[in-house]
DNA sequence: CTTTAGTATGTTATAGTATAACAAGTCAAT
DNA sequence: ATTGACTTGTTATACTATAACATACTAAAG
């Protein structure tokens, strides 16, 4: 449930301390938080507003660490291992599966269906540029509760 | 770049008053309009308060007649024909092709798209109940000019 | 009739999401 | 020590959406 990223990134990347406390803050969970749940929890840390935290998910978003999931206004870490083995995502195809259930979130690489979405937009004209994919439903675990 | 839906849709749908208000908004232009730019535009027809917006996107929503682009926060008029073959697309998936020069969207029957993320949630034990798809990049008259 | 129930509407206030604009601090490289 | 790029802090405001309450319309049941 609990992941840590930390500092230990696969390429390099200055972690600035504001953008390094909000990955920190989205890697503990893999339930997407909201931008104001990130500033209540990292208060203490010194954060106040709210510019510091859509700046901070704007570098971290920029960079490919961290997705924000348009259907639910909240942002989760990358995980790197599944929607793109390893490389930064910034402009890879990324397939959110969010449980409605629980709230939790599974990233899962969208290379397979990319092909498919770029054929579509070729029969239109169309240049696609980012693929956002979010699929609404109820994971395994909620099923059977 | 204009097309009327008006009252003649493939189904019953007693559509009050302010239902079509919007929808005959929204009808008027391929490209998304805010809650707030569809209630300024109504003004005129008596609707002044964000709940009378809402309240219409929701029923039409619910109905199949208009989609909300998630990474807009912006609505558009179903476009029948090309998303689900007159029927209604409630719970169909659709692909959504956001020109970021015009503003312009096409609005695409994704069922193809359908299997393949289907397939990807089933690997995870995933139960898909709703697909969102929405591609950024540039329609073939903006990449001329 | 008229009562009732369901739906549609109007209105005020407020909650939640995001950015503009300005001020100031940090720090490495001239 | 000064410049310049970057990071941070802060206030105010814009944009998006819903809660809660009050009223009205309409069709069916009594």
């Amino acid at each position: 449930m609990t992941a840590s990223v930390s500092t230990a990134m696969p390429f390099s990347a200055p972690l600035s301390r504001n953008n390094k406390l909000v990955l920190d803050q989205l890697s503990q969970s893999d339930k997407p938080q909201s931008a104001y749940e990130l500033l209540d929890s990292l208060r203490d840390e010194g954060l106040r507003a709210p510019p510091q935290i859509y700046r901070a998910l704007k570098w971290l978003g920029d960079h490919g660490l961290v997705h924000k999931l348009e259907s639910a206004n909240a942002y989760i870490a990358c995980v790197h291992a599944s929607c793109c083995g390893g490389a930064r995502c910034a402009s890879s195809h990324t397939v959110f599966f969010l449980c409605d259930g629980c709230g939790g979130v599974e990233e899962v690489n969208g290379d397979a269906l990319a092909n498919d979405v770029n054929a579509l937009g070729k029969t239109l004209g169309f240049a696609a540029h980012t693929t956002n994919i979010e699929v609404h439903g109820q994971c395994a675990a909620c099923q059977t509760s």
